[in-house]
DNA sequence: ATCTTTGCAAACTTTTTGCACCAAT
DNA sequence: ATTGGTGCAAAAAGTTTGCAAAGAT
């Protein structure tokens, strides 16, 4: 388990002047333990093992109320849902087009890039908010499937 | 008038043993005097100026088929919408997300980072499909208002 | 007691699809 | 004459919202 985290969590919603509720309780820990990556649905099935009926709207007004005190962060990973992690993972996506496999890299590989858009541009990236699609090492030979 | 480009799509369609319509031709002409960054909306409601019969669903449909011949490349700039552009545009898109603006700038910024993830994880980047966030010079002190 | 959060259903937004008709080759 | 494209309406997919009831402080 991973108490700490979970543990410090709930005291920012608190310190925000939220609530913790059964269903944001149960959704930090959904999380905590997931690796990232995962869906609003995904979330909410996981909330719903224990749950059942915490709706998939709450699973989305808590994400919310997490990312307004920057606790949680989302990315868009090409079409359709978005997908959720803790804003502590400090890397980013690389998303294969191909295979559809999600890799994870440390955010300094970008730091470079971050550097010159400053400098030429004043443009100051916040990276982690979209994903770098492409195609991982097994599938750069094959042509990405439309997306 | 930009008729060489317009002429060399039209012939691609053609090529691909597509049919050259009237609302394909009407929607050719939108994109190549279209600035990038138009969504399918932006591209309907241009189109239906001269051709007001011309469906938002087929300006999607014509949009997937120019894209499945390598002519158009989409992005998603953010939530909602996604926005079309001709492939020949050869950059990428900085969007503020505080004051919402949309800048262009080359893509040879992201070799660097290309051949960097290139060699360390084998991954080779197709970056037109989306967008870096973060924000502009004159916003740079602002918080990102929450998207 | 107060004020936030919840569950539900319904709305909303963007994109896709089924189908019968039309038009380009 | 074919076969692919089109308009329309309706469905899908993902997310948001209004409301009254429930729950946290």
């Amino acid at each position: 388990v991973v108490p700490e985290r979970q543990d410090r969590i709930i005291a920012a919603i608190r310190e925000s002047g939220g609530r913790v509720t059964t269903a944001r309780r149960a959704l930090v820990s959904a999380l905590v333990r997931a690796d990232g990556h995962v869906t609003a649905e995904d979330l909410a099935e996981t909330v719903q093992k224990d749950h059942p009926d915490v709706h998939l709207s709450t699973v989305y007004r808590s994400l919310d109320a997490l990312e307004h005190i920057g606790v949680v962060d989302h990315v868009h990973l090409g079409h359709g849902r978005a997908v959720y992690h803790l804003a502590d993972e400090r890397h980013e996506h690389l998303v294969c087009e191909v295979c559809g496999r999600v890799q994870e890299v440390p955010d300094a590989i970008f730091e470079q890039l971050a550097a010159e858009l400053l400098e030429s541009y004043g443009f100051t990236i916040r990276p982690k908010h979209f994903a770098v699609l492409g195609s991982c090492r097994g599938c750069a030979t094959r042509t990405p499937s439309q997306n």
